[in-house]
RNA sequence: GGGCGCUUAGCUCAGCUGGUUAGAGCGCCUGCCUUACAAGCAGGAGGUCCACGGUUCGAUCCCGUGAGCGCCCACCA
């Protein structure tokens, strides 16, 4: 059993990724709450997983946010993102078929899927999508290009039955409309951003007078649609225009002047233009008015005939020319600069354009009401709190919910058309003949619906629904969902709604946002910056175990996490420096004929102080571990067992259990206890360091009866009060400080380290005990041979360091009262900042008598020691000059 | 226009309910190729906790104001 010098974590993790999937832990693991040991948690094959980092995927758009903790509630389930599969495979095979020249908008849906098989067939190309080999909805290998049929059936479900309760609706609206992607979208999935624009005042001739009425506007073109001219009903300068008309400039048409709160007196002239067909707020004020609406912009961008003589220009060539023959016509009054809120596709980064159309809307005011509820009940959770609010901002101003797209890919909307009657028939299954008139003629929509949509039926549709399954009694509600905020109303907030809709009861009790991966930059990972990173790349580069915890350790709550190259670095070397710990304890076994799978004793007795203090030391780690996973702190998890691997597993304590070898190559007694220490730590690093940690665990023993085939399946240590050892640490501090204080005094004074010193130890507690007890490691770590003096060193004697425990005196080859001065009257300086400081306190009657009696004494007692130390201090520089 | 957040070492950030000589990683300096690991070991330097005011016996932490930075939401022509 030898480990490669090189850690090469390339070598395993596709092995184990594999492995797990093929003996069903990640099934085993979903229901193995019974022994209390986790639900679920298995890294995908070569996905880090363990924060959001669906912005870090290019190849995918999969959202991969993998729980990698598994212990935390008791029905927790968590598998990754569903249809969003599909469409991201859809954007890559468009992709793909674009560099073929082919623009999918130009064939139509059948001939599109064709193409894309016949590429496919032709190509023999496979999609990367990590996620198929988890059983989700988007697989290559079948047979058609189609959705998952259990969550095409829940979704066409779900339609239905909103539909039979009038919560779906088919409407005339205004919507988003792109352009780009000729599809409407929903209100989320418009970007607003500033950009320089003008206003653009025009003066229509009011008719039958010789006046002129000023709008201004920031869109001209759709002056062409407009049917009215609003006025404020109270603004004084208008009174005498109501209910006069106005002779629209360019089409001559005849427009009426109303009376509307649309026009602000305050803002621009106070008179507005309206157009109903391409403003939200004039589509409105239209229907209170019963005016006519005149489309004059198409799905494409491009005028209408609608428009005249600018018919199937570009909406923006045509603005061009609207306001050139405006101004020609002498009715453009002025232009001014005005900086506009310009909404982009958030896919496509096209302009939108407001359009009347008809679509599919879910009310959405009913069910969020019951959403809003299940927060402000404590129902769902959701961590850190200060998301409630923005939640709360959402719930209260949600708008009706356009879920029809006008797109191939996806879930198509569950309704037919008869061509006969008009009948709209909205139903699971495909009807064969109108239920009113009996015609057989019916056509299905050919819109598909928002992904949201289905995913929003996540937390249940994956688990059976509508069927009463195991599953779905088991796992819904799930007790967390771990998601980004970027996300928190696409998806959360929905699937919050539907959720309590459909199933009566609350997805999930926990909401844990975490921050957004941003680059070195800090700068928000998006493919239109260019600035994405591949996972597969990084994780190829440093390992999957590695870039995991270089999230973990970024990934404070409340606050976005910066992707560095020198944090997957240092997090390469701890996966390495476990690796190698490893390395160290497997040599030495072989050397000394130790079988694992002998040895391997999972509650050994320890024996030494160092095993005593190692096992205290791990129960209070495993302590501050679950806690920390418990309030999901998770960089506190990540830089607890940081510190315990580094600091005191391997700086500590194999350096101790070196001597140990040296002396005996190790007493069974050492053997167990080192593989007992080194194998609970392996399973308190396991969920965040996985791969690693289960190729060491597995080399670390035989199958022995009792023991799971996997790590992922072994008990997590916890903590207990009866594992704390007080004295043995309290002893191994002393022994860390008396070491300690000769390396510091040996690098200040410049010793050769090779140079094996004297030096004695003036004890006023059991600091000479423990230094005797443990000669050895002083000796070595140290390389200092100790005698003893009494209670308190005297003054004139060279190097000492001191503590309130004891003073160090090392005896060197040569004085070096320079080297030494130096250092004494820093301490000296440090020392009397610190002793006026707690002297000015102390001094301080109000201090005194208001502060917790429990402060003032600490500050006694420490006033004391420094004034101890200080004298020793400025006794030895006395000594020295 | 509403809302949220940030400002601590050269860099990236911790610091959970106010009291420690304010911490970590990286970088830097000094010394070590000590057979687990140079992706390492040992030691060290480095901070007016953005500014000003307030509350308090006591403020990096709580409150207010200001400056700088970032994000989200919003149909004002």
């Amino acid at each position: 059993m030898q480990l490669e010098k090189v850690y090469e974590p390339q070598r395993f993790e596709p092995h184990w990724a594999q492995w797990w999937i093929d003996a069903g832990v990640f099934r085993a693991a979903t229901h193995s709450k019974a022994n209390g040991t986790f639900s679920l948690v298995i890294p995908p094959p070569n996905v880090t997983g363990s924060l959001h980092m669906g912005h870090m995927l290019e190849h995918t758009e999969i959202d991969v946010t993998v729980r990698w903790h598994r212990m935390l509630g008791e029905n927790t389930l968590w598998l990754p993102g569903m249809d969003h599969a599909g469409i991201a495979t859809q954007m890559v095979v468009e992709r793909k078929l674009a560099a073929q020249g082919i623009d999918r908008r130009a064939i139509g849906r059948e001939a599109f899927e064709a193409k894309v098989w016949e590429w496919k067939a032709e190509s023999g190309d496979t999609i990367k999508c990590q996620m198929i080999r988890l059983g989700t909805s988007c697989d290559w290998s079948r047979e058609r290009f189609t959705l998952d049929p259990g969550l095409s059936r829940a979704v066409r479900e779900v339609f239905v039955r909103l539909y039979e309760k009038g919560l779906i609706y088919r409407g005339e609206y205004m919507v988003n409309w792109c352009p780009g992607c000729r599809t409407a979208i929903s209100d989320l999935e418009v970007s607003h951003k500033e950009a320089p624009g003008n206003l653009w005042h025009l003066s229509y001739p009011v008719v039958g007078t010789d006046r002129f009425l000023v709008v201004a506007t920031t869109r001209p073109e759709t002056m062409l649609g407009d049917t009215a001219v609003a006025i404020n009903a109270k603004d004084e300068r208008y009174k005498d225009l109501h209910g006069r008309k106005v002779r629209l400039p360019l089409t001559g048409r005849e427009i009426p002047i109303i009376l509307d709160d649309l026009a602000d007196p305050e803002f621009g002239t106070g008179a507005v233009k309206v157009t109903p067909a391409h403003d939200l707020n004039d589509f409105e004020c239209g229907k209170r008015h019963g005016l006519k609406s005149i489309r004059v912009i198409d799905e494409t961008g491009k005028l209408t005939a609608e428009a005249g003589v600018y018919t199937g220009l570009d909406r923006f060539e045509a603005r061009k020319r609207v306001v050139e023959d405006l101004e020609k016509a002498g009715v453009l009054e002025r232009v001014e600069d005005y900086t506009l809120n310009l909404g982009r596709c958030d896919r496509c980064n096209t302009v939108v354009e407001p359009l009347v159309s008809t679509q599919w809307f879910v009310k959405t005011k009913p069910l969020a009401e019951k959403a809003i509820q299940a927060v402000e009940s404590g129902a769902i959770e959701i961590v850190p709190e200060n998301w409630i609010k923005t939640y709360n901002e959402w719930m209260y101003n949600i708008r009706d919910w356009c879920v029809s797209r006008q797109l191939w890919w996806g879930h198509r909307i569950p309704a037919w058309y008869c061509d006969a009657c008009g009948e709209i028939i909205v139903a699971r299954e495909e009807p064969a003949s109108c239920p009113k008139c009996d015609g057989s003629a019916l056509r299905q929509d050919t819109d598909v619906l928002d992904t949201w949509f289905s995913s929003g039926l996540w937390p249940f549709s994956t688990l059976g629904w509508p069927d009463q399954t195991e599953d779905l009694k088991t796992f819904y509600p799930t007790s967390l969902l771990i998601t980004g905020f970027d996300i928190l109303f696409f998806w959360v907030a929905r699937m919050i709604m539907l959720g309590i809709e459909f199933m009566g009861e609350v997805p999930f009790k926990q909401v844990y946002i975490h921050g957004l991966v941003r680059d070195a930059d800090k700068q928000k990972m998006s493919k239109t910056r260019g600035n994405t990173i591949d996972p597969l790349v990084v994780t190829e580069q440093y390992g999957t175990d590695a870039v995991r915890m270089a999230l973990l350790t970024a990934a404070a709550p409340g606050t976005d996490i910066v992707f560095t190259q020198e944090r997957m670095e240092s997090s390469r070397a701890f996966a390495n420096k476990i690796w190698n710990a490893a390395r160290f304890l497997f040599m030495n076994m072989e050397r000394s004929g130790v079988e694992p799978s002998e040895s391997f004793v999972l509650d050994s007795e320890p024996v030494t102080l160092e095993d005593r203090w190692i096992f205290s030391r791990l129960n209070s780690c495993a302590e501050q571990v679950n806690r920390a996973i418990a309030q999901h702190r998770y960089h506190e998890v990540a830089q607890t067992l940081w510190h315990f691997v580094w600091d005191d597993f391997c700086d500590w304590y194999i350096e101790l259990k070196k001597l140990r070898f040296q002396e005996n190559s190790g007493l069974n007694s050492d053997w167990r206890n080192i593989l007992s220490a080194f194998e609970a730590m392996l399973r308190l690093l396991h969920p965040a360091m996985p791969f690693v940690t289960e190729e060491l665990w597995q080399q670390l023993g035989e199958k022995s009866a009792g023991r799971p085939i996997s790590i992922v399946l072994a008990a997590y240590p916890q903590y207990s009060v009866e594992k704390t050892d007080v004295a043995a640490e309290k002893e191994m501090e002393t022994l860390q400080a008396i070491i300690g204080a000769a390396r510091n005094l040996r690098a200040e004074m410049k010793v050769d380290p090779k140079l094996r010193l004297t030096g004695t130890l003036y004890s006023r507690g059991d600091a000479q005990k423990t230094a005797a007890a443990h000669s050895l490691a002083v000796q070595k770590l140290a390389n200092l041979n100790l005698d003893w003096g009494g209670e308190t060193a005297p003054a004139d004697i060279g190097a000492m360091r001191s503590t309130t425990e004891f003073d160090l005196v090392l005896h060197l080859p040569a004085a070096q009262p320079e080297a030494q001065r130096g250092r004494l009257e820093k301490e000296r300086d440090q020392l009397e900042k610190v002793i006026a400081n707690s002297h000015r306190q102390l001094s301080d009657e109000a201090f005194v008598s208001r502060a917790p009696e429990k402060v003032v004494t600490s500050i006694r007692q420490k006033l004391a020691e420094y004034e101890a130390q200080l004298q020793k201090v400025r006794a030895s520089l006395d000594a020295l000059s």
